[in-house]
DNA sequence: TTGAAAGCGCTACCAT
DNA sequence: ATGGTAGCGCTTTCAA
């Protein structure tokens, strides 16, 4: 009958330290590792405090020491999207192996959650900041950014602040992209996109216009669909492309959410345009989609290395990274004036009495800006 | 020359009290929005934290207010994975309508680093747990467990805690998927699979195993490789089942990971085994792949639920939940004795000239444990 | 090698 | 409606 939210409370140093018979402070020096310690001492307070269940209390610890936190908060925007996960993945390992944890939280692009999100960290005293914002501004972090909490921002520019940066280089990639379907005889060349207030949308959509004015092909402003806000609404989009009278004969998706619903508009159909993305992603190599690949891992270790200089003291001007894209060219953008005949279809999972297997190794070629090694290619995928 | 830190100090409730000429709790009062304060001091007392850039410390708050937290702390073992971020992305969801912060940590499957994330959260006094644990053993939170923080596992047993659970009911799923092969007429059917010390994965097996004995069909153990750890492996796996002198006919992969990697090994192949899978994926319909579907998000919205109530005091036995699964046949099991003849290959980047569109509605089944509503079936990707 | 006391920033309790 | 004081669990002086 007694509550059992007694239990509940977990012992504190104080109680360690009398149930081994020494003081408080010695305890804490036993426990913390610190020199000046009898073996002895240290071995009786150790037992002690598994005995009792002792968990420190870093609440109490961190307000005392001041700052403290070993902790970096990191907000995404959207964790379904592997792209983001990779980010977080290799952040972390990077944080983990300097004994800094990262702590994720979700805003599933509401400018609302992320701000919550921020705040949590921020009343926390976490040391610092890794964000992948879906804000257009952030009023919050003006006073931390500028008071010195160290902050970097990841994929999406924060246009409002002067903090660390690490992007990619969204123009470049576009380009290469178009100019690719250039290549390939494409003339009539739509693109299906997200959120026009996204940063990196801006610059994607500025390197397919680039690509098309230097080419002197006009930009077919009609052919090109924004605001999308995911998969589905990509998918319809794209059914929106195909039922035109003159519909385009190849498409750009700005991300990997606009290429899963590109590509689940057009399973299953023959009349199908050439099609080519932004963002490598898992299964592209098999369905043979064409993209321009960035390395999420790579940013995400970038960001959490600029992070770790300011978090160690690092001073000095706000810096941004431009990482280099590079363009993977599959089947889906192989026009016909390129194939030899024959059939070069997809054949995935849809089962057929036995004919030859076709190569057709990916043609490779890197593009747009330096800073980073030749970075992985092909599968895409984060292999560390 | 003076130090930088010393901007990086944040005011403290007592400094905003001084501005505001108020005594420091009536600043408190003020700023937690409690009765009894004159408005006119309100708005001042808020204005002078606003000048001054006054964020509340949350460590100094809840180590006075005791337990307090507002937050929830969840471990996942592969962001990377969609199933996961689908998890946390629910449970966050529900968390979040409650007034509750759930900060995630990624253990990348390593055991020493959940455990060092698990630590972490515990340190900081958060609220509750939620986990999907990538270890045997949890001696760690024996402790915690039984002393009352409420912890939820998902999708994986705690074999040593008495904690409440969300799991799928991976024994009537995989077996549902065997059963179906085995309608198609198969009877040398392979198998890939994760860890072995994955309790998810043994219930799969055992799944298979029932499948198969019910049905008087021998159990062919050669041609199950498990102890595979990821994508690369499966298709590894799924390469080596190939090139045997008589490969299965079917192949069964027991979570998404595994089916990508296999998809990745028959990419481009004719000589294609019938495919199945446990776990839907974003593309498995673009692909035309079959598989035991199961919604992660109800996962995370249960868990989240369940910790709720233990979070508000709730007691009781510790429960654990099965979630139903679903079968989604697509066109990768669809065999030859059943298809009308014709060319019923999917078609999804490969371009090709113009040609009759083909139908082919999924069938659909459901089946297995209850306690769940009729999910949501075909694409697989969550409509919250 | 060990301990006592002060205090981190805040809220709870009791005054006024 | 407002203010003082104690104290959350710990670490940091400074002594012993």
């Amino acid at each position: 009958m007694v509550s059992e939210k007694v239990a509940r409370e977990l012992p504190t140093l104080r109680q360690v330290a009398a149930a081994a018979g020494v003081s408080i402070k010695t305890a804490s020096r036993a426990l913390n590792g610190e020199a000046h310690v009898a073996p002895a001492t240290s071995d009786r307070v150790k037992e002690a405090a598994s005995a009792l269940g002792y968990r420190r209390n870093l609440l109490a610890r961190d307000l005392r020491a001041h700052a403290g936190a070993d902790v970096v908060g990191m907000v995404i925007a959207d964790a379904a999207n592997p792209f983001y996960a990779d980010i977080a993945l290799a952040a972390g390992a990077v944080l983990g192996e300097q004994g800094l944890l990262l702590f994720i939280g979700v805003s599933d692009k509401d400018p609302a959650s992320e701000e919550r999100i921020i705040s949590g960290f921020l009343e926390r005293r976490v040391a610092g900041l890794l964000v992948v914002s879906s804000r257009e501004d952030h009023p919050q972090l003006r006073s931390e950014a500028e008071r010195g909490v160290p902050t970097v921002f990841l994929d999406r520019p924060a246009r409002d602040l002067a903090v660390d940066e690490v992007l990619f280089d969204n123009l470049e990639g576009a380009r290469a992209a178009v100019d690719h379907l250039l290549e390939q005889g494409h003339r009539r060349i739509g693109v299906i996109g997200d959120l026009g207030s996204l940063p990196t949308h801006h610059e994607r959509i500025a390197g397919v216009r680039r690509a098309l004015t230097e080419a002197g092909v006009p930009v077919r402003e009609d052919l090109f669909v924004t605001d999308v806000h995911d998969a589905d609404g990509a998918e319809a989009a794209m059914r929106g492309l195909l039922t035109l009278s003159a519909p385009p004969t190849a498409v750009f998706t700005t991300n990997n959410r606009m290429a899963v619903g590109a590509l689940r508009a057009v399973s299953r159909r023959d009349d199908l345009p050439a099609l080519i993305g932004f963002d490598d992603f898992e299964l592209a190599e098999v369905l043979g989609m064409s993209v321009v690949s960035n390395s999420p891992a790579e940013m995400g270790e970038r960001g959490a290395r600029m992070l770790l200089e300011r978090v160690r003291g690092g001073s000095g001007p706000s810096r941004r990274v431009r990482l280099a894209t590079e363009l993977v060219v599959r089947r889906s953008t192989v026009t016909p004036l390129e194939r030899s005949g024959g059939d070069d279809r997809a054949a995935v999972t849809g089962r057929r009495s036995p004919d030859a297997p076709r190569p057709e190794p990916p043609v490779v070629r890197v593009r747009s800006g330096a800073l980073s090694p030749p970075s992985r290619r092909g599968r895409g995928r984060r292999q560390p």
